[in-house]
DNA sequence: ATCACTTTTGCACGCGCGAGCAAGAAAAAA
DNA sequence: TTTTTTCTTGCTCGCGCGTGCAAAAGTGAT
């Protein structure tokens, strides 16, 4: 009379369920792995073993085992910005499909980066990915320096260590199309409202717009920085911009980082100037967040390709060796009325 | 000449610090466990080769050696949402610091819940949290009958299983706080913009609001079903109701499940019918979503506790035994101009 | 039935660390 | 100094599975 182990849902190893099939612990792993040099006989079998002792590979045990851990970090800083949700959204849709398991790692004040990068790698992830803003390039180098990280990968924002690898939207390309836009428009008296300007993401864009617009014979461009991507800090900008500045002096177009800051500027512009959009003053923003397209904001804006930017990442992790360093995919702009 | 083992960033293990050390693989682990039985001078030596070696205690290996993996299973079905940004930094935070490691798993369309608790299972979390709206409570039997989890926990929404646990705002007394307002102002024909009608939280603040006001002696209000959390579909019932109804049968004041859906019925009854708010129509919305202060919205609408709740949760995971099923914390009433 | 080859299966060893106890060292008491 | 008591340290097993190779079984042709 053997002891059956009762009911008690103890944990069913591959042991059992090689026991129960009459094969070795070996062969039942096989059953698991697809491709793997194992009898269609044989894995029928097993399956419906396993299935009726409810049995799962353990992958933890597995990770500890082998090489890969199939586990991503995915570490965050800004949880604020509403764009963050839709880029969870599809990486941890995309990382799921593929067979990675996502860490979220909160990066944000009190936490520094470089702890997230620790607790990353004591969980031996096969990557970790930078969802973020406020990263400057020298956590990069030290990230790569200690390096027990396999890969590093900046998502949606782009890199210029060489080192580093990036997927993201060609900044250059999009603010090439606004500007196009803006001056084919006739808007005559631009003004940027940039971001935190540690961010290579922030300067790129401020830049080429710059670039842009000089390059076309127009005057270089005002330039004003909100400190954080947020709203309210948006709006005091933007107010100060407009109690400095009435008449034709105004600006007739603001072109805002992201949608966030833009968000900012309507709110000041119509509700609190009670100036008209976009006929006394346009804005265009970019992300096309969801709120963008609510009635109340109508913002015009440029989407990121974020679908294709999650495709491209995880080829980036998927495939063995270091592939291109800098993956830059087309957004769209899309144009409503607030300019 | 022993080989050194050159350079190369191989992984450091508690071996090679005990070598270094002098002391055995054990002592190193005392080193770093809080609260061990270890002499002070063995310890600062330990730790001082430890940081020199840059060794960093391997968790994935401590977490199948042991009982505990100290990971943390966030299941979210919703990534639309905003909500769910400030409840994922604040949970992401408060386990970091409790020394978890939050895994993000997506359980929208494609992937079923079950789907979910299994990838947990499989990764031994400690806890699998349910962030959401659209589970059903057959979801949660089933996980708990194969229940290889050893914790679930609902969060954010009330459970009625007397098996689940559970953390979330005391809707009740919230919804009753919303009531006496309505009342006290003076609002003569409310109706109520429920969300998905297959939700336990949704039910108990709809049969909560309905129960209140027929306790006052009011007839119940109408009810309308918008079928999920969507802006835009919520515009489609608010445009439907007005259209139905006009003047004195038009409702004085709209009770919106959560903000979500008040954005959408303000983005109808003044962007699209140019009525005023709060003069024609009020709102009030649940949860505070950031946009909720923007002066687009100034919604009236009622805050969860998120710090509180979140405390609360993490105070579950650590009791080693089961706590009580069912908290409910306060939140408060956040009166803006729609209401 | 035998040989040559292909497919399928089994196995020794190790991944890095933890629980719990027993041996050793140090401190306190006699 | 000897005996207790307390503090530190070391160690045996095992967590559940993967890697790489060797043994076994199956296949087809001679």
């Amino acid at each position: 009379m053997k002891e059956q182990a009762s009911e008690q849902s103890s944990i069913v190893t591959a042991d059992d369920v090689a026991e129960a099939a009459g094969v070795s612990r070996w062969t039942v792993a096989r059953a698991f792995k697809a491709g793997a040099s194992i009898s269609q006989k044989s894995r029928d079998k097993i399956l419906s073993v396993a299935a009726e002792l409810g049995y799962t590979p353990d992958l933890l045990a597995s990770s500890l085992a082998s090489e890969r851990t199939n586990q991503i970090a995915l570490l965050v800083d800004d949880f604020h910005n509403p764009h963050k949700l839709p880029i969870l959204n599809i990486l941890t849709e995309k990382l799921q499909l593929a067979g990675f398991t996502a860490i979220l790692v909160n990066i944000a004040a009190g936490q520094t980066p470089s702890d997230g990068l620790l607790h990353a790698s004591q969980r031996r992830v096969d990557a970790a990915i930078l969802i973020g803003t406020q990263f400057d390039e020298s956590l990069m180098q030290t990230a790569l320096g200690a390096r027990k990280l396999k890969k590093l990968v900046v998502f949606a924002r782009e890199s210029e260590d060489p080192n580093t690898l990036s997927v993201s939207c060609d900044n250059e390309t999009a603010v090439g199309v606004i500007t196009d836009y803006v001056i084919s428009s006739g808007y005559k008296r631009p003004i940027y409202l940039a971001g935190p300007d540690t961010l290579s993401t922030s300067l790129k864009r401020k830049r080429t717009f710059v670039t842009k617009m000089s390059e076309r014979g127009y005057s270089p461009p005002d330039i004003h920085s909100v400190s954080a991507y947020d709203p309210q800090l948006a709006r005091n900008v933007m107010r100060e911009i407009l109690n400095n500045r009435e008449g034709v002096k105004r600006p007739d177009i603001v072109l805002c980082e992201n949608d966030v800051i833009a968000v900012g500027a309507i709110d000041v512009i119509r509700y609190e100037m009670g100036l008209r959009i976009p006929e006394d003053i346009a804005v265009i923003g970019f992300d096309d967040i969801s709120l963008a397209s609510s009635p109340a904001y109508n913002l015009t804006t440029y989407r990121q390709p974020l679908a294709e930017m999650a495709d491209c990442l995880i080829e980036m992790l998927q495939s063995p060796e270091e592939p291109r360093k800098k993956q830059l995919l087309l957004g769209e702009f899309v144009k409503r009325s607030s300019a």
